[in-house]
DNA sequence: GTCTATACCTCGACCCACGAGGTATAGACA
DNA sequence: TGTCTATACCTCGTGGGTCGAGGTATAGAC
């Protein structure tokens, strides 16, 4: 939530998490709260419609599963999804390193 | 250039160097490209709109100045905008912080 | 019967990045 | 004289992503 700065990381996240294994949009939602220690929360407006542009670029798949009387749909990564992801974390890390020179050279 | 990460970096970066003291426009593109070591640069077109917009909002100030048969426009940080630099900055370190503990939990 | 949590979803507004393009001067080099 | 590179400013259209507000429906607690 709140700023500009968010862009972008919704997808690092997700991909990153489904990485590991496969899960479905509300448990991922309190996933990525709990993994950046309440640092980050991403609403459910931006959340789902993620998750359906991330499927149809062919990077995840999804499956409905009905438990406890509640529809879910899992999602995991494909493999184009995973060179997404690495993509990504080089894109992230990158950018990262970048304005970390930048901030660290004007007090330093 | 390149990826959604980019978002409201431009901005940080900007507010950041101008708290240094006053620069330019086309020197501002530079500056950001050395300090971030070559990992950032920020496109012309990218550039001017935002300075404009931050003038606009009143965190910069600017003053027209002919150099060398050359117009350039300096901008300055005024007291509101370094107080927007510092809550991009702590933005920033909020959501860098997220997303290394993120990743960092994945593979370690 | 109502309230909270779960679980999915959309819509419109807005912000920002980006490539492509436009104008104009100074200085070098032929 | 002509051209090329660097400087220095700018806009426009497109598209991607966020966000608040709102909508539907079930399970379980009280």
């Amino acid at each position: 939530m709140t700023s500009a700065l968010m862009s972008g990381v919704s997808e690092l996240l997700l991909l990153n998490l489904l990485a590991e294994r496969e899960m479905y949009g509300y448990e991922l939602a309190r996933a990525i709260r709990t993994t950046t220690r309440e640092a980050i929360a991403v609403g459910e407006s931006v959340l789902y419609p993620t998750l359906h542009t991330l499927e149809q670029r062919g990077w995840l798949r999804a499956k409905r599963r009905v438990v406890a009387g509640r529809t879910r749909v899992y999602y995991s990564v494909t493999s184009a999804g995973k060179r997404r992801l690495a993509l990504m974390n080089r894109e992230w890390r990158r950018i990262a390193d970048g304005v970390h020179a930048a901030l660290g050279a004007s007090h330093g």
